[in-house]
DNA sequence: CCGCGCTAGTTGACTGTTCAACTAAGGCCG
DNA sequence: CGGCCTTAGTTGAACAGTCAACTAGCGCGG
């Protein structure tokens, strides 16, 4: 004990390996599913990702920085997918009415309805390709492994926000 | 019974919706976990599983259509990402003995190196963030429904090749 | 009430990824 | 063995994402 040379690395057992693999893998190849799935309906799944949230906010609208940690992505990115968005018409921004450093993204009624539709052709892949392929007790343990995951994301104090 | 309209939508119930988001946004923090500290030591999370399989391969070498299906990557961009790694002195093309048209991506003794390095900070990345965050049992669980979702995904007709 | 630091959001340059077009070699069928 | 379809890989342009620098408004301490 007490190792002059420094922490040991721990290396992944064998089975760990194979878990992490399926993990690493099968997750990249869902991306891939329910993106194609989204892209031949003419929108990409981050895009979707924020119409999603705002067309379940209060009055169809979020702030910017309120998104970004929603969807977990920087607020760079944030601004240039809204920007994409405007310009098909399915969002808007306003200035925040009590913070003049804020903006709000609004849905226009057109991304309702675009939105409406594309949502119907997401939760079939959805299903197609993670949902119904699990039986109902590994779908929730896949949803609570990936809740600690989060849990622990949120508890560590590097970066909490992916906006740093 | 058979609704002349069509197939009903079957959307997600409470516990679905739950599970469905965790996933979604854990996944996203744990990448971006992940490529942070690989990220800080001079490498992106894509390279990085490039060289991984190859330094895991019999010579250290593999075919690039071979490399494109292992880290479900499309040929394409494990073209673009070698070009990347050939420049740092990380790995080397050669023609393919037995296919004039293939090509063989071998890691160089530099590249060997540079991979050993960063997989200690890689493996701890990965227990930090996800294994061990997790009871032996969740991540097993965790693997299994992975894997389910990876065995539904080579079955489907749809472009079982990302290089489609 | 002014200065300073912090938060919100944007911008533009750079990097990485995708997409469609292309070259070239294998392999099959007549 | 000659045409033709398929597979392997590359290319460059277009596009999305990241990063660091910037503007502007908030809010606190003196």
């Amino acid at each position: 004990m007490g190792d002059m040379s420094g922490e040991e690395v721990r290396w992944l057992t064998a089975e760990e390996q194979v878990s992490w693999r399926a993990y690493l893998r099968g997750n990249r190849e869902l991306d891939i599913a329910l993106d194609r799935d989204l892209q031949a309906a003419g929108i990409s799944l981050s895009e979707y990702e924020l119409l999603s949230m705002l067309s379940e906010a209060p009055r169809g609208q979020l702030r910017m920085s309120a998104l970004a940690e929603l969807i977990v992505q920087s607020r760079s990115r944030v601004t240039h997918t809204a920007a994409r968005l405007e310009r098909r018409g399915w969002v808007v921004r306003t200035p925040a009415p009590d913070d003049g450093r804020g903006v709000l993204l609004r849905l226009t009624d057109r991304g309702r309805a675009a939105i409406e539709t594309f949502a119907v052709i997401h939760v079939g892949s959805v299903r197609r390709h993670l949902v119904d392929v699990l039986t109902p007790e590994q779908f929730a343990a896949l949803g609570a492994a990936m809740q600690a995951v989060r849990d622990a994301y949120a508890a560590d104090p590097a970066l909490p926000d992916p906006a740093c």
